[in-house]
DNA sequence: ATCAATATGTTGTTTAAACGATAGATGTTT
DNA sequence: AAACATCTATCGTTTAAACAACATATTGAT
């Protein structure tokens, strides 16, 4: 069933993403240019267009495709969804937006709103996948609510977490774990 | 004047480079494959033949282009061949050979006289070149003399170093500049 | 020694990427 | 505001690399 992709798309692509990742870390986003990446992934500038439409193209997918999966391999080890699980993803978020606020610093509060899209998508489409194999009984729209709920919660939590960083992220993982139920029954 | 090279050959050729040099870091030469290589460097086995000849082909290249370029890189401010020049090559051949003796372990032995050569070869045209700008009047086949008696001597000595460390690198190489003299009049 | 599996080179065909040229947008200096 | 440079985006052509297939060696286990 697999595609069989050319390993010269594979490789091209992760030049230019993680070139990118790269410049992110010491200009502005708004400052670098397709000329800046595809430099720095030796790669022509036309190349870049067959790959992304265009700059903000290719954040977005570095964002889904590369830093997310950073996320969800932190916790795939997990069979289920389950309390610890949701302390995985609580930390990995936290972890993650840490670590990019750091980066990216001045061009960090401009793409918030994206990057908060993405992350919800991506744990929204994870969270619902791993219900259906959980709860294979359950019907498959209130499943799609419990993941909305839980990510978007969870994204919430991380995020009032980051401003205020009253308690230590473990203690307030805690309190989440006593508001959500993790339970569901036939 | 320039050639103008294919970028895709430039980045093609330093892929399998550096893969090489990586694996070398874990497997014994003989037990490095071609397909070992080619994967780890994410380029088809066939491209690989359109670059180097065969396994030895590439370890030469290795070795002159890659390593010995940072032992030529580290004395390549000092502007002429002086006591201090002399002093940075010999240090510059024991810090190689002992990275490479404790990278390549059980392989280092088998090719130390091929990595001799190459040494010998380079620093050798190093000194010519250098040798001719420094003294542009003296005969051209006086300083290719001078240029082989000195990548010799200095190969000799590091070689005997390594194998009994009687004394300090720093002051072994005082010794080889009592030996050696430095100056050319015209 | 035999057989199977894996590694080495090589070749013709297909495809992704490099190149050069282009036109329009954006931005900076005078 | 005009001149200038730089960036963006696209397109046809050329080339390097991928692929598949092949014949021949090496290796390894029975």
């Amino acid at each position: 069933m697999e595609k069989l992709i050319d390993p010269r798309i594979l490789r091209t692509r992760k030049l230019i993403m993680d070139a990118f990742i790269e410049l992110s870390m010491k200009k502005e986003f708004k400052d670098i240019t397709i000329k800046d990446i595809t430099n720095a992934a030796t790669v022509n500038r036309a190349t870049f267009y067959s790959h992304f439409m265009d700059k903000f193209d290719l954040l977005e997918k570095v964002l889904s495709e590369s830093v997310m999966r950073e996320v969800i391999q932190e916790v795939s080890t997990h069979e289920v969804i389950n309390e610890e699980t949701i302390k995985a993803i609580f930390l990995s978020i936290i972890k993650f937006q840490t670590s990019i606020s750091n980066q990216c610093r001045r061009s960090y509060e401009a793409f918030t709103p994206q990057i908060e899209t993405i992350f919800k998508q991506e744990l929204q489409a994870f969270f619902s996948e791993w219900a259906q194999k959980q709860w294979p009984n359950q019907s498959k729209t209130e499943l799609e609510v419990y993941a909305v709920i839980l990510s978007w919660a969870l994204y919430g939590a991380a995020m009032h977490w980051m401003q205020n960083q009253t308690s230590q992220p473990e203690d307030y993982v805690e309190q989440i774990l006593h508001i959500i139920k993790m339970e569901k029954h036939k």
